[in-house]
DNA sequence: TCGTATTACCTAAGACTCTAATGTATTGAA
DNA sequence: TTCAATACATTAGAGTCTTAGGTAATACGA
């Protein structure tokens, strides 16, 4: 398991690709989706996730729909036009940051 | 500029990398390496780099030396033994976060 | 059928790390 | 002589996380 020190500053974009990747999801979805490209070694809590998805649908970047099964409810997240938009200068911030890091730890490239 | 959100938990690996890198230094000359290191896209505030320079030295992992020049103090840090067998593994952690967030994010990794 | 695990939503207190602002003082250059 | 740069530091507050807790439905094995 990762230090979850070095996760932070990274949920929301991590949030906003996964839908972009795979269309409407719902919050215990999303956790079970992180866990399985990570290969168990990211564990979103919900006391991370949940604060987070509320956030950025106040922001206008997700939107809500709720889809009953039975009795129980379940909570869908889609990305508005303004999340869509947004995510390809996170995804490049993101780059942009692990470069310079590896610049700046000295560090080789990763794959080269 | 990086957005500073995605800066947090790596502060202490960039301080030790560059202690281990280049010998004792003093705070400001740390805040002026990541500086040329990062193409001024990182700059240090010192309220993040002092505090993180003493809770590293209350931990053992700095030691600290004091030397006058003229009227002013500089303070300079080095690694202890403890600091220095603490990186290897911060490194990895880092590089196997990345690794980690590439898988999660769907992104290819740098330089392939 | 009964208990337990899993699914599924959520909040709240507190820890931690950062930013922005501020303070002090020395040194060097215009 | 005054301003920028050097050099140390602290503080209030913002933001993001962890840990812990709460509620309830469903599935599954004993």
């Amino acid at each position: 398991m990762h230090s979850p020190e070095l996760l932070k500053g990274t949920l929301q974009t991590i949030i906003l690709k996964l839908l972009a990747d795979h269309g409407k999801m719902y919050g215990y979805e999303i956790t079970q989706k992180v866990k399985e490209l990570s290969d168990g070694s990211l564990a979103l809590t919900e006391g991370a996730l949940y604060p987070t998805l509320h956030k950025l649908e106040a922001e206008g970047l997700l939107s809500t729909e709720k889809v009953s099964l039975g009795k129980r409810v379940r909570k869908y997240y889609t990305l508005t036009e303004i999340g869509r938009s947004s995510i390809q200068k996170r995804i490049e911030d993101f780059e942009s940051f692990i470069s310079t890091m590896f610049n700046v730890l000295q560090l080789r490239p990763i794959g080269s």
